[in-house]
DNA sequence: TTAAATTAAATTGTGTACAATTGAATTGTA
DNA sequence: TACAATTCAATTGTACACAATTTAATTTAA
């Protein structure tokens, strides 16, 4: 039989099901939070940077305003984030961290190293499976789609 | 401030990422067989083995009956596939693949080549990353969820 | 300087994903 | 052999995810 259509020579389905699976295990950690793992990664850009606008933010997530508008609008509605047109720029939506999001970091502060434990591999592989992941994210962000 | 919540520093999310801006180079070639990328890896798995039931077929794709069974009788609707009982264990679901079914393979057959010219690795990186991604996926395997 | 083009967020519609539950069929065991 | 436990698919409810479209604001160019 032809080769090329076997599921088990794809590299996209390991990517997708080691994804989905690793999002998994997140999950038990971040209900304790009252968080979803999308939610989780909109928090962690404003746990960083503060404030940040939908489009800015949804380059970095790799996620568009069709997913982020309700999300945030739910991260909203929790207390975490505040939502306001940009003034100088009405057609801009400036999302802001409140305080209850800032403190909702320190009892995330755990969650990394609880995840560290599922993934078993060595130092330095993980960090060349970093380093390949970007390296096809990369090329993703110089075509355009 | 605290490195570990930064999104740079996660393994989960380039990964995440990935998985999805590759799923989108499928779309314009899926779309021309009607069929999502989801659909696409259940075809996969009734070109190579003819029939299945749900169970397996899960087992295979990562994927619970909450999000089969309505792919499947989607997939049925476009003439694709059947559903029938197994009549030695009327829990079992058996999914086989129709004439209609097999025929759209060979619209398929150019799908593979034409994604890998989207991930700009060297085959040796390409073959690590396979490697780096069942082993994370291996692990999952043997822990109870 | 105003009409066309562009940009940003929201909306709409379709299709996953998955946890939790349900219900039917089968299996194990007292 | 009944009945409890297990297994499997389907269902329910919530939350993305994204393409396509819409609406409002801003920028560009004739």
């Amino acid at each position: 039989m032809e080769e090329s259509l076997k599921l088990k020579n794809q590299l996209c389905f390991p990517l997708y099901a080691c994804s989905k699976e690793l999002i998994k295990r997140y999950k038990p950690l971040l209900d304790k939070l009252d968080l979803t793992y999308t939610q989780y990664i909109a928090m962690m850009v404003l746990w960083e940077y503060g404030s940040i606008n939908v489009k800015n933010l949804g380059d970095m997530l790799y996620l568009d305003s069709g997913t982020l508008t309700p999300l945030l609008k739910k991260l909203e509605s929790k207390g975490y984030i505040t939502r306001n047109r940009d003034t100088a720029d009405e057609r801009n939506l400036i999302i802001s961290i409140t305080d209850s999001g800032k403190k909702l970091k320190n009892e995330a502060m755990g969650v990394p190293s609880e995840i560290s434990k599922c993934v078993c591999l060595t130092k330095e592989e993980a960090i060349e499976l970093y380093r390949l992941l970007y390296k096809v994210l990369g090329k993703f962000g110089e075509d355009d789609v």
